[in-house]
DNA sequence: CGTTCGGTTGAGCTTTGTCAAACCGCGTGG
DNA sequence: CCACGCGGTTTGACAAAGCTCAACCGAACG
């Protein structure tokens, strides 16, 4: 039943390291319940007291922070098979919002007791999880890099780039048109740009031959370009599968 | 030897969790190194392979990416009694250079195959290296809402504000000058500002009588104006002490 | 006593933000 | 079938924030 594709937690562990059948277990009953969700929907608020985390199941999630003058920012896309809250699980409450982004969207909580247990466990699906979080952090770098010195066009870029090669970890075709269910509201608060100004770059983007956007449905007309464009470097996202493996090596 | 002050990894964990002796050995044994930097030299080169962590004994450090057209990010510092590297280890190379920010620093190294027997002798030390790490994370996304949304002051007076309150977990006094290694230039790479932008915030930063600062001392002369003009909330800094001892709430 | 380095200042320019209007595809109800 | 309204996008005019370049200043240091 949690064997169903990639957008399953053992799936997203294979990725990491081997995993006999009581580990994939263990994380199979990480997934056994269901939470479904509308366009906009919220998980939990910014401030909550922190209790569960989630696997994304289906749909899109975002960790959502709003600011005082009405501002709001994006932190991070969260998509199928994705863990979310690694990150708030040491703290007493979440530093953000989480929001449905996709017009429907499925998650599967698990509270924070369970990963407790889980750690006590096994060492292996412990350090497997330190991995995940190590890469969101990667994650989170990259785009802290991109929104601190690159102007709107190549924060674009680099956002549609990244998400494409994230969409590929799980299996989606991304040569061809894929579901992008962000509006340019949504792409401004991710990027740090204005609505308006977001408006201009995807359409520079467009006559620049790169993509083609319209109304929930992304599709990238010329990869090297965006990637170049973008200063895009894949190596964030991909794990080093020995890592657990570490052999000391002097310089 | 090594448990003698705030700049030691015993005194950090002990902010988390209680620690017994043997576990505070473990963590002793992953300071018996010492490296010494100068001013702006480099611990490792972006891209290099990762084979070590750092626990920072003394000086600031920074994590730098430089981008192809010159500019470049910081994208954190750390502090005394920091644990640098957590976030590259699960990654074969390294996704930002290391540099030396003050006049003199000095590091403990230990290699990543030290974390990793200790993730598999102790289960609390493991969680508190993550409990570290997601503070880090959460560092990280403070600063990336400041730069996406916030103006110069703002962010500079976030920065100051932040890394004020990390001084004194580490029993600075930041009540009346303290050291501030970081000059106009890093504060820019720190901000996604240009350096003449920079100047111009922080004199209006001293015009407004909330800081004053000048050749690497900073003093801060309006702490309660500092923290609201930068919306500043020292949550993300905290760690929540109880979550080893999670206990699952309903909603 | 000159040099150097970091910081400051000013002028002009670029990027991005703001506001407001127009636009467009789409679903709904008359 | 068409008019309407709605949400999201586009466009234009203007304003603001921040950048670049260059000159200048002042303390530290040889």
């Amino acid at each position: 039943m949690n064997d169903d594709g990639p957008n399953c937690l053992v799936e997203k562990f294979r990725g990491y390291t081997e995993l006999d059948t009581w580990e994939a277990e263990l994380l199979n009953s990480l997934q056994v319940d269901e939470q479904h969700f509308e366009h906009n929907a919220f998980v939990h608020a910014d401030g909550s007291r922190t209790v569960r985390l989630y696997v994304v199941r289906s749909g899109w999630f975002a960790s959502i922070r709003d600011l005082a003058d009405g501002n709001r920012v994006v932190l991070e896309v969260a998509l199928p098979g994705d863990v979310i809250g690694l990150r708030d699980v040491t703290f007493r409450q979440h530093m953000t919002a989480l929001q449905c982004l996709s017009k429907h969207g499925i998650i599967c909580p698990f509270s924070k007791v369970h990963l407790h247990e889980l750690f006590r466990k096994s060492v292996k699906l412990t350090e497997t999880f330190f991995a995940i979080m190590s890469r969101e952090h990667a994650q989170l770098v990259e785009r802290m890099v991109t929104v601190a010195r690159r102007d709107g066009l190549r924060r674009l870029a680099h956002f549609i780039m990244e998400t494409a090669v994230r969409l590929e970890g799980i299996c989606i075709d991304v040569k061809k048109s894929f579901d992008f269910p962000v509006d340019q509201v949504d792409l401004a608060d991710l990027t740090g740009l204005s609505p308006v100004h977001v408006s201009r770059c995807m359409t520079d983007l467009r006559n620049r031959g790169l993509v083609r956007y319209s109304r929930g449905l992304m599709h990238i007309t010329d990869r090297e370009g965006l990637a170049e464009l973008a200063e895009f470097n894949d190596a964030f996202l991909k794990p080093d599968i020995q890592w657990l493996r570490a052999i000391d090596i002097p310089d």
